[in-house]
DNA sequence: CTCTTATTGATATTTTTTTATCGATAATTT
DNA sequence: AAATTATCGATAAAAAAATATCAATAAGAG
């Protein structure tokens, strides 16, 4: 516990927690890296290893506590702390991500979203409202949000971005497909569906070729 | 150039596509590999190792032509030939995906939506028409797809996964949070958003703390 | 025309990540 | 009670990826 984290580690906890969280509705009691390494398609020392990071509750010949391993997985991860966040561009997508509710068990808490389009303006999803993008470095720094999510056009995207970073946001979660320029200390992690599709067809083509 | 192709390198040349086409927009002719690690934060050897993977046209002193390097990109990432899809699940994400025509320029076109709400069959959007779950076997194998987008809630996702494999589907883009379980062969690639959400939220704090 | 400079692309080195091996441990079987 | 087995966790080895170095090249400056 308490090693140092590597980027792929992270990258992979969040899906042994998922996992974990079905087999924990499924009454697995108890889980092994072996068992885990098989389902997802990984070496069975990388899972012991990555989950060594986050907890200490392995034990020989039985494997996990299932309970227990979840528990220190969201807690590792901080979904237990609630995090603020602002969404701009109140489209499809934008839309598709104030009505999901999962959000909350990762930890971050969708507070409002912004919008160009005046028509939008006053309207609720999910409880939340879409407000003029006017208002948001007002709102964003009276809620003293550190997270914000573009969802808006690639056009619109980088002066958005400065916008959010002007007031006061510091991490970004990019759904925009451009590469946005932020001042130094400012994160951005994009959501790159291209990216995966790239994968998924590259992948499509070795079968359908090979 | 036709170098192997590591993951990680599939991973960025999409990056460097849609950074190229957005320079390409600007009117800039020629762009070196240094310049475009600059802008993505990353080793510009690394740029030039990932690039000649696809392109060969790279010339000291000057760079790349970025017309040029476009569309080797393209063609390596085969956005030219365009791939058939169909989606499941007509819910909010769904119903982006289905809006969005962002896709036919990565080679993607979906073609019709499934969903087992019966209120929403036959419902089109952006052209494309909503049909019941029952029909996607026929469907699918008549016209011969290969790719399923999963855009259904998590307890669905592994029957329709099942569904689309039995129906002829090689490769499923999921975007529910479960990880599927196939035969041998047949691809998947997970859109986990979680996993995103736990890197930006690793980082924030890091910086909050730190 | 020569020198300087920005760049490519190849090779070498370093770092990171993954995988293999092995002893320790605890549950189960004989 | 001893042997067997499944597992963990640590360390070692191997593989993959990132980065550094350097010769070659072509554009532009002097």
């Amino acid at each position: 516990m308490n090693k140092q984290i590597s980027k792929r580690t992270l990258y992979r906890l969040p899906v042994y927690l998922s996992l974990l969280q079905e087999k924990a509705k499924e009454g697995v009691e108890y889980i092994s890296a072996t068992s885990i390494a098989n389902i997802l398609g990984l070496n069975h020392v990388q899972v012991r290893k990555d989950l060594s990071c986050a907890s200490s509750a392995g034990r020989p010949k039985v494997g996990y506590e299932t309970k227990v391993l979840i528990k220190d997985l969201q807690n590792f991860l901080d979904y237990n702390n609630t995090k603020d966040a602002v969404i701009v561009g109140a489209g499809g997508l934008g839309k598709a991500l104030l009505g999901y509710d999962g959000f909350k068990s990762y930890g971050l808490n969708i507070v409002a979203a912004f919008d160009v389009n005046s028509a939008l303006c006053g309207k609720q999803i999910n409880g939340k409202t879409i407000f003029h993008v006017d208002k948001l470095p007002e709102l964003t720094k009276r809620m003293n949000i550190h997270i914000g999510i573009i969802t808006a056009p690639a056009e619109n995207a980088q002066s958005i971005c400065d916008t959010l970073v002007k007031s006061g946001v510091l991490a970004i979660w990019n759904f925009a497909p451009v590469s946005l320029t932020v001042p130094r200390g400012i994160i951005v992690q994009n959501e790159n569906m291209a990216t995966s599709l790239a994968i998924l067809s590259n992948k499509l083509n070795e079968v359908l070729r090979g």
